[in-house]
DNA sequence: AATAATACCAACCGCTTTCTT
DNA sequence: AAAGAAAGCGGTTGGTATTAT
C-alpha cells in the first residue's frame, strides 16, 4: 500500500520534468487515474502524491504565490466560523485557492495571534522601573489554551458604528478619534470598532442597540472580562510609563484588523453565496495598503493615555 | 553583518469516504 | 453486500524566505 516504504518511490520537491509528465498525463487522461502514472512507469511517485501535486500546484487558474486578499481573508474567517476546519469546503468559495492554501493561511494566522496574545499579556505587565508601584503579581501568567486563543482570536467583542470621518493629521484630536480614523472602510461606510469594553461615551456616541444585540453574549464575555486583552480599552484613565511592546501594538492593530472581517455573529447573519466562479478581482489590484500601522496608531495616543492601568488581580 | 524568530508554503502521513469489481 | 483500490481530506512537518534584533 501507499503508506509503506516502497522501493523506488520518489518523494520531496517536484522537478519541472516531473510536472511536465504529470501535465501530459492529465492532458491525455484527465485529472484521474493517478495510480496509473506510476504503474505505467511515467513517474516514481505515488498516485496520491501525483494528485496532490496537480490539485495544489498544477491545476489551472490557481493563485499560486499570491497573498490572500482582504476579501479572501474575510471569507475564510466567516466560513471557518460557520463550517469549522472544513478547508476543502471553504476553498470552494475561493477561486484559485486550494484547501491547502486555506489551511496554511488559517494555521499561520492562528499561530500569529496566539503568539501575540501570549507575549502581549506579559508585556502588559507594568514596567518594573516604576518605583512607586507596588509589587504586582503577573496577572496573566497562564498560557491560553487553544480554545482561549481561538476565542481570543475571534472574540466577537466588536460591533461597528458608522461615524463621521475624522482628519487623522490634525493635532489635539482624541486618541480614539485617531483610532477611529485608522479604521477600515467596509462597504461604503466608514466603520469604527467599538469593543464592548470601551466606554462608548469616550467615542462620543452611544452603542447602537441593534449592533449591541449582536455582540458577545454575557457568558462569553466572562473570559475577556477576567483577562482583558487590552487594559487601556477597559480602563482608559491616564497612567504613566506603561510600556507597550511592539507585539502589544500589533495586537491592537490586529484587533482593529478584525474590522476587515465580519464578526462571526454577524457572519452568521450573512448569506455567503455559492462558490465563486471567477477569481476574486485583480489580485494585484486587490492589495490594499494597510491604513493602520502601530506607529500611526500609537503616535496619536497621548503619552499618558495608558497611565493608571491597574492589573487585574487574580481571585 | 550575523543571528534568531517568524511567516509561508509544499509535501507527507494517516484516516475516512467513495468508487469499482 | 463485501472487499479492495482510489480519491479526498485534515493535520503535521520541514525547508526556505523574510523580518526583526
Amino acid at each position: 500500500m501507499e503508506g509503506k516504504r516502497e522501493e523506488g518511490i520518489r518523494k520531496g520537491p517536484w522537478k519541472a520534468e516531473e510536472d511536465q509528465v504529470l501535465l501530459n498525463h492529465v492532458k491525455k487522461c484527465g485529472p484521474k487515474d493517478w495510480s496509473s502514472i506510476r504503474s505505467k512507469g511515467l513517474l516514481q511517485r505515488t498516485g496520491k502524491s501525483c494528485r496532490l501535486r496537480w490539485v495544489n500546484k498544477l491545476r489551472p487558474n490557481l493563485k499560486n504565490g499570491c497573498k490572500f486578499s482582504l476579501e479572501e481573508e474575510r471569507v475564510v474567517i466567516e466560513l471557518q466560523a460557520q463550517f469549522g476546519n472544513k478547508w476543502a469546503k471553504i476553498a470552494t468559495h475561493l477561486a484559485g485557492r486550494t484547501d491547502n492554501d486555506v489551511k496554511n493561511f488559517w494555521s499561520s494566522r492562528q499561530k500569529r495571534l496566539a503568539r501575540i496574545l501570549q507575549t502581549s499579556t506579559a508585556a502588559i505587565t507594568p514596567s518594573k522601573s516604576h518605583k512607586n508601584r507596588r509589587e504586582i503579581p503577573v496577572y496573566h501568567d497562564k498560557v491560553p489554551t487553544l480554545e482561549e486563543s481561538e476565542y481570543r482570536e475571534n472574540p466577537k467583542p466588536f460591533f461597528f458604528k458608522e461615524i463621521p470621518k475624522f482628519s487623522c493629521s490634525s493635532e489635539g484630536e482624541s486618541s480614539l478619534q485617531a483610532a477611529s480614523c485608522s479604521s477600515r472602510c467596509i462597504g461604503n461606510s466608514e466603520m469604527v470598532p467599538v469593543p464592548e469594553l470601551v466606554d462608548s461615551k469616550l467615542l462620543g456616541f452611544e452603542a447602537d442597540p441593534v449592533q449591541q444585540e449582536l455582540a458577545l453574549p454575557a457568558e462569553k464575555n466572562l473570559w475577556i472580562e477576567s483577562q482583558p486583552l487590552i487594559p487601556f480599552l477597559e480602563n482608559p484613565q491616564p497612567q504613566t510609563d506603561l510600556e507597550f511592546s511592539s507585539d502589544t501594538q500589533e495586537l491592537l492593530k490586529l484587533d482593529f484588523d478584525m474590522l476587515t472581517t465580519l464578526d462571526a455573529e454577524l457572519s452568521k447573519q450573512l448569506d455567503i453565496g455559492p462558490p465563486f466562479l471567477e477569481p476574486v478581482g485583480n489580485v494585484e489590484g486587490d492589495k490594499i495598503d494597510d491604513p493602520i500601522t502601530p506607529d500611526c496608531l500609537f503616535d496619536d495616543f497621548p503619552a499618558d493615555m495608558f497611565d493608571q492601568i491597574e492589573p487585574l488581580s487574580h481571585d
